[in-house]
DNA sequence: CAGGTCGTGAAAATCCTGTGAACAGCAGGC
DNA sequence: GCCTGCTGTTCACAGGATTTTCACGACCTG
């Protein structure tokens, strides 16, 4: 919550820890940056706060927090206005002064569809192939053996892990772990999963576990698979054709390569 | 939209019209099984219409679509009604006399967050004879063999798909796949449509599914070919294609039936 | 039959991804 | 304070895959 109105704040802190959820506070203008990492639900912002920016500071976190719940409660205002904001971005607007349960009401209504998403099965570990996902660690192992993953690619991993058999676009991937929207032209996405694709490949080198789809983003789907490298060492002109016995779908069009560079 | 006050329906609808949106209306109530059908993107209703039934009916409505937007646009209301309303599922609740530009901004926010929710709803497969398009893997299938499209080959034929039967223009194909304007002269559509027919061609040989009507563009429908057959009278039998990979079609020339603009 | 429209194959241009490495931010140890 | 190791981000390049463009001939309509 963004406003100066010290005793709005309060009572709606009051009401919303009732309700079972957790309020923070600030009076001045939060930078978009910082929004990332409170993983809010919504957000309830009086403009005036922000003064002349207030436009496109709105504009702004719309657009890079999707997800947010984003609701404007001020004094008076126009239709234009109103229309103006929630074009924007926003999905309510509330004119002062309004009743805190209401406010409480309305910014449920508005997270609803955010939180429900969620799931409650958190900690309970993953297995794919020969991998274990264990949330409780942060940490993904093969056997007891650690992958030794940092932080972001233990989450890329964990969702897509979650997402088992669908193909995620680069910017939902980014979106989901990053917290907001991926820039146009970011290449992070590829490199931590090619990060993941070597530490899964030193770990369970059989196995074969993000895939590519070609311009589109990636899939997770653990398959056994070894065997190719092998044969491609033998004979590396002359191919035997493939045997069509092959009955997993859509090969031809996954380009990860195994292919060494040394 | 469910309400009896014709003048302001009226003046939504034009407005709607006018945003690009189709609006269609009821003054009584309608039962909420028959909702599902008209595929709505948000529903704004007036409680007045439903009398006593008004809180049964929301809230079974809201429960039984949780996808759509559901908004209450009435005359006065108290604090408790309208958190009532909110908590059981509405997603807005405004209160007449409203303006028509800021209950369709409204509408359109609530649509906006129900479409950004949405994840499930987008991975349904549609099937289309013996073919079985897969959104969640931006792939199309017949039986477990994939047609190996690349991604903007399977987002126009989704976008076929989606509109089976009907006949879209080409400026409207590529305003919806490309997402911009077609320039003059580009003839990006009908390649890609021969791409597809291609690949639907090797995989699913025996159907016909995408239709040209001359000097406008093209219609999905899934036919069993036969009809093509017969005209042509030139192979008798049909030799069985070699199990391996069949790439040399070259001799046989394909015709494609096609549709006088009427 | 003329003029515009469509199917087709292939070349050209563009885009995408894997990869290695440089760079910045940060925390801890000396 | 300074160095060091670890993380995460950004950049540039190369090899492919994909998309666009082009030319040509067949086709449809009036």
């Amino acid at each position: 919550m963004i406003d100066t109105d010290s005793g709005f704040v309060t009572v709606l802190a009051k009401r919303a820890e009732v309700a079972g959820w957790h309020l923070s506070h600030s009076a001045g203008p939060v930078p978009p940056r910082d929004l990332v990492a409170l993983k809010l639900n919504a957000l309830l912002i009086d403009p005036v706060v922000l003064g002349d920016e207030a436009w496109p500071y709105l504009e702004r976190v719309a657009s890079l927090l999707p997800e947010l719940g984003l609701v404007v409660c001020t004094g008076r205002s126009t239709v234009a206005q109103r229309v103006r904001g929630l074009r924007l971005g926003l999905d309510d607007w509330m004119t002062k002064p309004c009743h805190p349960e209401e406010t409480l009401a309305r910014l449920e209504a508005v997270a609803r569809r955010h939180t429900r998403g969620r799931r409650e099965a958190e900690g309970a570990p993953l297995s794919a192939g020969e991998l274990e996902i264990r949330p409780d660690r942060f940490q993904a192992f093969v056997g007891s053996e650690p992958l030794e993953l940092t932080r972001r690619e233990f989450e890329l991993l964990y969702l897509l892990a979650e997402e088992r058999g669908q193909v995620l676009e680069r910017e939902k991937i980014y979106q989901r772990v990053w917290g907001y929207a991926m820039a146009h032209g970011d290449r992070s996405v590829d490199v931590f999963v090619r990060k993941l694709r070597q530490k899964l490949e030193k770990r369970s080198p059989s196995w074969s576990y993000i895939h590519t789809h070609f311009g589109i983003g990636y899939r997770f789907e653990p398959e056994p698979a070894g065997i190719v490298e092998e044969e491609l060492r033998a004979a590396p002109e002359v191919t035997t054709p493939p045997a069509e016995a092959a009955q997993d779908d859509s090969s031809s069009q996954i380009v990860h390569k195994t292919f060494t560079a040394g």
